[in-house]
DNA sequence: TTTGATCAATTTGTGTACAACGTTGGCGGA
DNA sequence: TCCGCCAACGTTGTACACAAATTGATCAAA
């Protein structure tokens, strides 16, 4: 099978974290399309281990919006609601902002070298990048300029927002035929300017940014279905 | 023993929200002290179950911060961490400045009378209430104020920061020897201010004026501990 | 043909035995 | 007396068997 090989070492605590990081991820990736159903024992097997720790992770998932178990039926990928995603979106643009005030990380030399890279590796992807590779660098990207908050619960706040709202954007992006390529380069500039930002210790201006095109992001999506 | 009676008509669903809205409300309310050990069997027999659905709502808990499981010690109801409280503070108080901006929702008379039969009855809390009833009160009056904005993801954080932050408050405002009479007075003082604020459908003011007693409740507490 | 009930198969939820792990107290030796 | 070892105990973590619940197929009757 695809046995993914379990590390001996881990801690439990470490073992559950990544089981569900790597759920979370293919969720996200659309691996796992929004209404799919996911087998508790096919991925306790997958993992090398029993229902019972795999059964831990899915119930998180499940607290965290991005699964839904029933009863006798199975563990469904939520589906979107276009409802909460504009609720999600909303509060995600202020919890943007706020990074830029509450408890600011200036970044070292090691950050930006960092970010400088993945902004190289960016301008790589726009030219020949596919969907799935797109959102695993967005994903990236974004996990890097959270360090950029030392607020932990804004921090962990916004990952599930950004977990909830990603795919769903994905997924209608993909449904409402938005121009992909477009939204690749639109991001790419938007590193830019992050970057320039951040070489003048700015963090104010680098949350505004990222707040400035979340919403645009948002906007264009609903232009399109409409 | 105290056994809970389980009710056979819920849900699996409804009995596990249930079991653990009880164990919050008994942890914030102190009957579970910081640096308590939970027993999984004893909490399941309580409640006429076995250890499985209790391990599925301690382990909600966990990721929720209130309490930490360790292999072979015990689950432990999480202590009070300064840095971590001033953190969550911060961010409660421009969550909850954000109520009054995101999917307000204007409140009804059925909602008013709520609430002024709760200020009614705090008013009595004033004179003969003890630090029990008046953290039980609060957190009565919490819920009732959240529906004031229709943003879910929005309420859910604010529920979760609400119940990390007010039992570690409580500990510290009775270490540091607060006088929690005059806490009383002032929250009901609070509550008098929104009233009037939401009787005049200014639900901006009410965020506000909700933000400006966080703030000066968390400023108290640190004042005292110098 | 349609409709209805019934049954088998599949899935999640629960209970329980056992493994893994940390703590504590006693015991023996220096 | 003090230090170190270790064994017994209690707790959480895992695995697995079984219960509960839903779905879909199958078949008989209208």
């Amino acid at each position: 099978m695809g046995d993914t090989t379990p590390d001996p070492s881990a801690t439990v605590r470490d073992r559950h974290e990544a089981l569900h990081a790597e759920i979370r991820r293919r969720i996200c990736l659309l691996d796992y399309a929004p209404g799919q159903r996911l087998s508790e024992v096919a991925l306790a097997e997958e993992f090398g281990t029993s229902r019972t720790p795999m059964r831990r992770v899915l119930a998180r998932l499940e607290d965290e919006g991005l699964v839904q178990s029933l009863h006798g039926v199975g563990t469904l990928v939520t589906d979107a609601d276009i409802a909460a995603l504009e609720q999600e979106y909303h509060l995600r643009l202020e919890l943007t902002e706020l990074t830029g005030r509450l408890d600011p990380v200036m970044p070292d030399a090691v950050f930006l070298a960092t970010l400088d890279q993945l902004i190289a590796r960016g301008a790589q992807m726009v030219r020949d990048g596919t969907p799935r590779d797109f959102t695993a660098f967005d994903m990236e990207v974004f996990q890097v300029l959270l360090q950029l908050t030392g607020n932990l619960p804004l921090r962990d706040t916004l990952e599930r927002l950004y977990y909830k709202t990603k795919r769903i954007w994905l997924t209608a992006a993909i449904e409402a035929q938005l121009d992909l390529q477009a939204e690749f380069r639109i991001f790419h500039h938007e590193l830019e300017a992050i970057r320039i930002a951040l070489h003048s210790g700015d963090l104010d201006a680098v949350a505004h940014i990222q707040r400035a095109h979340i919403s645009m992001s948002f906007q264009r999506l609903r232009k399109q279905r409409d």
